[in-house]
DNA sequence: GAGATTAGTGACAGTCGCTGACAGTTGACA
DNA sequence: TGTCAACTGTCAGCGACTGTCACTAATCTC
């Protein structure tokens, strides 16, 4: 109760105080059973790992495996939703003036810079990027994963509303426009992971500019149009 | 193999033979069985109707509700299926000419009009309309017909490339215009099923306007835009 | 510091979706 | 009419997931 687990560095904003043993074996025993599960989805595949698996993987009993996570998929999700979380709130802080798309787009290209950083403490980047591919190849990971992202364009459309003044449930602009925006983000995902480079950069590289095709794309022709590349992505 | 089983009738066009008493008997325990999900799935909801409860509904084992349906899920989204299958007939008969998402606008419009019929000679149309709207609120459900959904994307991105002569692997542009016009769908199924009228008009209509605002709800800005009405519907 | 409290865990049993194997029944066709 | 193939039911089993209960260990109380 003292100072001796409040950690107060010179900088003067206070660090949470160290937690216990008790919560520090917790973590420990998340962040294993995590990386257990990825690293066997990412090589065996989605379908042929099961809990047992994993459980023992990280040495511990299936039914303290769904204490942990609500199932394989949320396990699986784990390391998107804490990024996504990353995402939204860099929408909230985008300025009011900003027209919707352009909000998205510029967010999208903040946390971009600092998800890596993220999701390397709790996992191996280049662990995460290979079984993000694995997502694009697996009905059921993908089925998850458009439900989650669906939900993500839920919740982002209400933040657009609220920055714009309308109401999500009789204006349907709101979940257009960020529906049109999470489209595009999709079709990004399946050509990033059906090509060579399965980097982080890459996919950030090709969204951004697949965002700026967005309205061109619309509003054909598209034959007599020579001056914009077929492909968006910087490989020629 | 004669003239016997091939009833051939004044217009001149063959309709197919009339199938034999094991063909019939089959379709009779299908559309038994699809009829059962749908009634218990729509009534009980998805999660709490087991298999075997539709299999007893039927009154049939377990075992051949398996043997007509992948799992619950193909049951469930059998009549959609049929529809999809519609909608991208009529994609494919569109004048070469036109503009991708006019194509597509112009066969949804099309093939809205002949699927109320098609549904109904399947299961009642009501009984599909109260189902269509647990989807939404399924988790389950949801994900499905979202994976569904972008599967069906990709047949439509390859079908308007092959019209406008591109490489969808190279060129997005395609898989763009069909998500977009994809996102505008499920923004309508969200929206009707949430609203009051649950019918299949309703629902037509409500797609069809969305579809118009989609260029305009993207350049914004739009507190500044009085003209057009928040609610594109028909409801003011 | 010893005992009471409580969180975390493992072991076990059971449900539900789904599949393979095998045997019995029934329509199709010679 | 008898053979054959298709269709079906029964049974056994796997994997995801949940409820229960007893056991261990971190934390709290005195």
């Amino acid at each position: 109760m003292g100072r001796a687990d409040t950690t107060t560095p010179a900088n003067g904003v206070p660090s949470p105080p160290r937690p216990g043993l008790r919560e520090r074996k917790k973590r420990r025993t998340r962040d294993a059973l995590l990386r257990a599960a990825l690293e066997l989805f990412a090589e065996r595949g989605y379908e042929r790992t099961t809990v047992d698996d994993i459980a023992e993987a990280a040495d511990v009993s299936q039914r303290t495996f769904f204490r942990y996570f609500g199932g394989k998929e949320e396990a699986a999700f784990f390391v998107s939703r804490m990024a996504e979380g990353h995402f939204v709130e860099a929408v909230r802080r985008r300025p009011p003036g900003e027209a919707p798309l352009d909000a998205l787009r510029h967010a999208l290209g903040e946390s971009w810079d600092s998800i890596g950083d993220s999701i390397g403490h709790l996992v191996p980047l280049d662990l995460h990027m290979r079984f993000y591919r694995v997502i694009e190849s697996t009905p059921a990971l993908l089925a998850a994963h458009l439900r989650r992202a669906n939900e993500l364009e839920e919740e982002l459309a209400r933040v657009i509303a609220g920055r714009e003044g309308l109401d999500v449930d009789t204006d349907p602009r709101p979940r257009v426009v960020v529906a049109v925006f999470g489209a595009v983000m999709r079709v990004t995902e399946r050509m990033w992971s059906a090509g060579d480079d399965a980097g982080l950069p890459a996919l950030r590289d090709l969204t951004l500019s697949y965002l700026d095709q967005v309205e061109p794309a619309l509003s054909g022709p598209w034959r007599t149009d020579p001056d914009t590349p077929g492909n968006g992505s910087g490989t020629p």
